[in-house]
Order: C-alpha cells, then structure tokens, then sequence
DNA sequence: GTTAGGG
DNA sequence: CCCTAAC
C-alpha cells in the first residue's frame, strides 16, 4: 500500500523522519483554562500598566533620588543651569544607547505646587494633623478640557479620597506616527504632559535630578521646554495610563517633574538621550516639545539585552542581522511585523525614590474608585532630609502618636497610547477627529487605582499604610500607583467600523485601535520608507498649524521610529511586573496585536508543498529552513499551519475555497504528499507499538555506545 | 526551541 | 494566526 502511493506518487524524495514523533498525535490536549478572571481582583488588584511611585516626603526639600539624600542648594542650581543651557541649544539631539528599547515612555509631569491652594488641591488635612501637609496631586494627563475630569486625590484622616474636579488637568496627547502598514497609518501617541510655558527652571532642574539618579546614567532626555513629557510607544501590553508620580513637596518649587519611563519591555531597554530639542516646527506651545526620556536604570538595562533596533527597521534583515542569537532573532521575528505585539511591560526604572503613580481616578468620574484606607501609615521621613533628623524609629513613633501623615503627590497622568489606524487618504482634519475621540473615549472611560508596594499589588483595601509597610523606610519607593482599567467601563467605539473595546478589569488598558477603513488595511507593515515620516506626522498632528514636517526633525525620528512599534509600555516599577503578566494573560486583554495576516502566495505553497513532499509532514523547522528560511514572516509555525490549511482546502469543494486559488495540482500533491506522510508516521507508531522492547534494547544499546 | 492541535 | 501543551 505505502509502495504503491509512493509509486503513484512518482516521488523520489520522500525520506523518512530521521526520528519521528510519532505519538505526538496521540498526545493528549488539555486546554489551558487559566483564567485570571477567576482570581478575584480589586480596585487595588487591578494593576494596569503604569506604576507610579510614590515619595513621601515630609520634609520641603526635593529629594529625587536615594542617592540624592540631601540636596544641596549649590548643586541644584548647578543643574538647573545645565537644564537651561540645554533648552538653549538649538538643535535637539537624539542619543541612543544600544540598549534601546523601543517603547519607551517618559513622562514627566509636573507636580503640583504646594498644595496650600485647596482650589486646586483636594487635599485636606485632617484635624490632627498638625504638620501642614498637603497632598498635592496633579494630573497633567488628560484631555485638553480635562478639568472636569480630574481626579484629586484627597487625604482626609488617614483617608485618601479620590475627588474629581478638584484640580485641572490638560492632558495633551502628541500622535506621532509610529508605523505604517498596509495603506493605513498607525499613529501612536505619545503623551504630553501640559506644557506650561510658565514652567521655571525648577522644573527643568526637577528633570535633570531625576536624570542623575539613574544609576546608569539613563539618561533623561528632555526635548522642548515643557517639562512634560510624552510617551511614546505603545506596546501591546500596556495599555493602561501610566503614571509616575512623584511624592514629595517642592516648597520653594512651584513645579515638580516627574519622570516616567517606560521601556518596551521585551527586554529591550533604551537609552535615549534627546537633546534639548527644538521644536523646529513646534506649532503649538503646548505640543509636546519638550520630551523627556529616561532609558532603564542599569539593572533594566542588562534585562533588556539587544532588541532595540528590532522596532527600528522592520525589515526582515535589518532584524536578523540584530539578532544573531537564533532565539533572539526569532521572538523578535515574530514580533516584527507588530512591534506592539507581546510587549511586556516595562518596568520603569524607579530612578528617584520619589516616582508616583498615578490614579486614572483623577480622570474618571467614578467614585467607586477612590482610594482608601485607613492611612494612619507614616512616612515621616523624606530622603534627603532625614539625615539629620532623629531615627526614623523615633520619628514614626512621634509621628504615629498624631496620626502622621502620609504625602502622597501625583505628578503625572500619563495618556493611554492609542493604536489609530487611519487610510492614508484621510484628511487631517478627520485624523485628528480619529484621535480626539479616542482620547475622549479613553479618558471617559473609568479608571481605576491599583495600588503596588513592591511590585505586588496591595489587594486588601482595609489595611492601613502602615499595616502595609508603607510607612517604613525601606517602603517609600516602592510603593506605586496604577491606573487599571474600569472593568464595567466600555470603550465607546468611537471608530468607524470598530467595535467596542472593553477594558478587562484585569488587564491593562488596551489601546485604543481605530479602524478607519477596513478594507483598506495595508499588506505592507513595515516599509521602512514610511518610518520617517511618523515623526512627522505626529507633529502634524500636534499642531493645528504645522504644515510638512521638516526632515530636520530626525532626531526625533529616531527615537520615535523605535517607537513605531506602537507597543506603548507603561512605565512600572519591576517589582510590578510580576503583577502585571497576569493581565496580559487574559483572553479579553486586547493589547497583543495579531500579527498581520500575510496570505500564502501560490510560489509560497509550491515552495512548501515540495518541501513537506521531501521532509514530511512534523519537520517544520527544517521545512522552514529549506523553503522559507529568506521569508523571516513565516515561522515553522505558520508553515505548519498553512499546511494544515492546505489539507483541508484540497479536501473540500473547490466552491468553498476561499483567497487566492491554489493550483488543483498543488493541492493533489498536498493530499498525496499528506496521505503519505500520515502513513509513515502511521507506521512508525505501529511498530513502536509493537515493538517497544527493541526500541528500548536500541535506545539503551545507543546510549550506552 | 519544536511540534501537534485546537481555537 | 494565536495559544497551549508536550517534548
């Protein structure tokens, strides 16, 4: 029988499996019912993307870093003045480490000053407390009217209360243009921070502590004036707003920057310098000037080996030569044609102790979602000013007995990265309608906080700071904030053709995907050729006014092309990480990005029809490599798969054949080289069945030998 | 990292 | 094409 296909074959090349996995069909599949819905999860539980960190601080003084315990007035004017050459500098500058990542975010946002405004600030003090101290919160993120939304967070006996409306928020999203495939654009916005031209230097100065702080010297990259800082890249996994607040009270600054980072986090970290850049096209005064990256402190760095330049060049080649690692090479591979896809979170590098979360209460209108507890913690001791002060024993002890407080200052709000896809035709106007509602529709949504103390998420709500742990020392940046999606909330399906996103409470907020128009989704993913231009566009889109973006903008070309990959990461603490995968393995996260659909070429079956008719069928990888070892887009996998499609398409009725036709020859070959091949495996599970023993004499004779 | 299968 | 499981 086997002879007498194989004649009627006419085939001379089938070979025999060196080693057959014969009983590999007889394994037997479980589903994987891993379902983290099934985990209970609070408001605290749910972490989304970002964490923020927060930085108690009682005493006046800045402390941006443990380092940095006391800082001196000498130096922080130092710094200041370094800040200030820089923005002088004309031409902006990119720099990058080799280890760039190429998502990721920085944000920096302004801290709020004092809190002694109630206006602006929702914080009370409680009757006991006796030291004035504020709570200074602060989105900076959110849409441009976002005041109403606001969320402050209130500190009321112990209590944190989320208010809404307390502060203004101007959330200003900056689109860029992260990459385009097919006929549409992908644009991916990188937040803005507010830009306050009003911004004195202690911001600046703020930011280039914060710098320092990074061990590695990740440097902080702060283009534009505004210390706000954009994001940028998206990545699949976070999807959630990310905030990085800083905690501590500025007395004499009126602003604090924070700084958040977010890395891509499929190891890669980046470094990325950007220079004081000059908005050379800089429409608005509110447009994302200023841009502030921060790459991963060292520790991030050497987890993030080499993928940065993977989101550079989408090209096949420029990823393989990347990558020389085979293994490296091929996570990325898979990922190539969606730079978002299977992003891991970033962790973002707490490079100051006083890093904050930040709330996505400020931006929703939910009440259900302040924050509480009983905050009786303490944190009575602020970097840098503790030196002096008596033991941190004695001063919880005192603080405790008036029921201290905690400060807790949210600096920033970062915007979600929205994932637009627009044809190319659209017109400005409609684009930036696209993105408006996106922006709308993310930062109507409810958000909720989760609360991370180092890295793991706080889920009992009643216990207090100080039950926690975080009034003790070692505790104070550790502790984070994180916006999480509303679970109930659906995201409005403000697209055309799109339909509405949910935000799995358990996952990190999904990007926003806009489809404009389906059918025009492009074949091409990553023509490089349209890289340079998504810098551009998103400056277009920031500015009402701009016309062409300038070729000159390459220095943010460049780290914005990184960032094509939309793959938008959250800055998070590391120690968060582990809370967020659990998200992202959530069915209903809508962060992975497919993988663009490439549909097999008749060449391309031909291809692997001859080489399944000469490896046979359960040799992938060694059908990848004799066929499509050039085609980087086509894993072992997908050969697997297609020829699984293969099969089936030849069995059913050419009416019900759908895509490009495959040749009627081509699919009797599939058929004929499949029923071979199955009756080759058939056999050999036969005769191991058989004869187990003498597999077994054979094995043990081989692996005595 | 591969392969087999279900989704 | 994705995701898992089993190797």
């Amino acid at each position: 029988m086997e002879l007498q296909k194989r004649l009627d074959y006419g085939f001379n090349g089938y070979q025999v499996p060196a080693t057959p996995r014969a009983t590999r069909s007889a394994r037997k599949r479980v589903p994987f019912k891993k379902r983290v819905e099934d985990n209970r999860i609070s408001a605290f539980d749910l972490l989304a993307t970002v964490a923020g960190k927060l930085l108690l601080d009682k005493e006046s003084t800045p402390v941006f870093s443990n380092t940095s315990s006391a800082e001196d007035p000498s130096k922080v004017e130092k710094n200041t003045v370094k800040e200030e050459r820089r923005d002088g500098s004309q031409s902006s500058k990119l720099e990058t480490c080799d280890q760039y990542s190429n998502d990721r975010e920085f944000i920096v946002s302004q801290l709020v000053s004092q809190t002694n405004d109630l206006r602006s600030c929702s914080f009370r003090e409680s009757p006991s407390l006796k030291n004035d101290t504020h709570f200074g919160l602060t989105s900076v993120v959110t849409t441009s009217d976002c005041s109403e939304r606001s969320g402050v967070l209130k500190l009321m006996n112990g209590k944190i209360k989320n208010e809404t409306g307390c502060l203004p928020c101007k959330v200003e999203t900056g689109p860029f243009l992260c990459g385009a495939s097919g006929g549409r654009i992908k644009l991916e916005f990188e937040n803005k921070g507010p830009i306050h031209e009003e911004l004195d230097r202690t911001d600046k100065l703020s930011i280039r502590e914060v710098a320092d702080t990074c061990p590695l010297e990740d440097p902080v990259v702060v283009d534009g004036k505004p210390p706000l800082l954009v994001s940028s890249d998206s990545s699949g996994k976070t999807h959630s707003y990310g905030f990085n607040n800083y905690l501590s009270s500025f007395p004499g600054k009126r602003d604090d920057l924070k700084v958040v980072s977010r890395d891509d986090d499929e190891k890669s970290s980046r470094c990325t310098y950007l220079g004081p850049i000059k908005k050379p096209f800089r429409p608005t005064p509110l447009i994302g000037d200023r841009r502030i990256r921060k790459t991963m402190t060292s520790k991030y760095l050497k987890v993030a080996p080499r993928l940065n330049d993977v989101t550079l060049s989408n090209s096949d080649e420029n990823l393989k030569s990347a990558y020389c690692d085979r293994s490296a090479y091929k996570r990325i591979r898979s990922e190539r044609n969606y730079p978002f896809k299977k992003r891991k979170f970033l962790h973002y590098s707490s490079v100051s102790n006083s890093d904050g979360g930040i709330s996505s209460e400020g931006i929703s209108d939910s009440p259900e979602q302040s924050i509480n507890g009983n905050a009786s913690g303490v944190y009575p001791k602020m970097r840098g000013v503790t030196g002096e002060s008596p033991s941190l024993a004695d001063q919880r002890k005192s603080f405790h007995s008036r029921d201290s407080h905690v400060k807790f200052r949210i600096k920033s709000f970062r915007v979600p990265e929205l994932f637009i896809e627009i044809p190319e035709s659209a017109t400005i106007g409609s684009l930036k309608r696209t993105v408006m509602e996106a922006v709308t529709a993310i930062l109507g949504g409810g958000l909720r906080i989760g609360v991370l103390l180092q890295g793991k998420k706080v889920r009992d709500d009643n216990k207090t700071l100080l039950q926690t742990g975080i009034s003790r020392d070692n505790q104070m940046d550790a502790l984070g904030f994180s916006l999480e999606p509303n679970p109930s909330q659906i995201f409005p399906s403000h697209c055309p053709g799109g339909s509405p996103l949910t935000f799995p409470c358990d996952t990190p907020l999904p990007l926003a995907r806009y489809p404009a128009t389906p059918g025009l989704v492009a074949r091409v993913t990553h023509d490089p050729s349209h890289e340079p231009h998504m810098p551009n566009l998103g400056h277009f889109v920031e500015s009402d006014h701009d016309s062409a973006p300038s070729p000159t903008d390459m220095s943010l070309d460049k780290s914005t092309t990184d960032s094509k990959a939309l793959v938008a990461v959250p800055a998070i603490s590391v120690e968060a990480l582990d809370v967020v995968p659990a998200h992202r393995k959530s069915k209903r996260s809508e962060v992975v990005q497919r993988r663009i659909r490439r549909p097999f070429s008749v060449a391309e079956v031909e291809a692997l029809v001859q080489a399944v008719e000469k490896l046979g069928t359960g040799r992938w990888r060694d059908v990848k490599l004799r066929a499509f070892d050039n085609a980087k887009h086509r894993t072992y996998v997908d050969l697997k798969d297609k020829w699984k499609t293969l099969v089936h398409t030849a069995r059913i009725s050419p009416q019900q054949r759908r895509g490009e036709p495959v040749p009627q020859e081509l699919l009797d070959r599939v058929l004929t080289a499949h029923a071979y091949w199955s009756q080759q495996q058939a056999k050999q599970q036969l005769k191991q069945q058989q004869q187990p023993e003498s597999c077994l004499l054979l094995y043990n004779s081989n692996s005595k030998s």
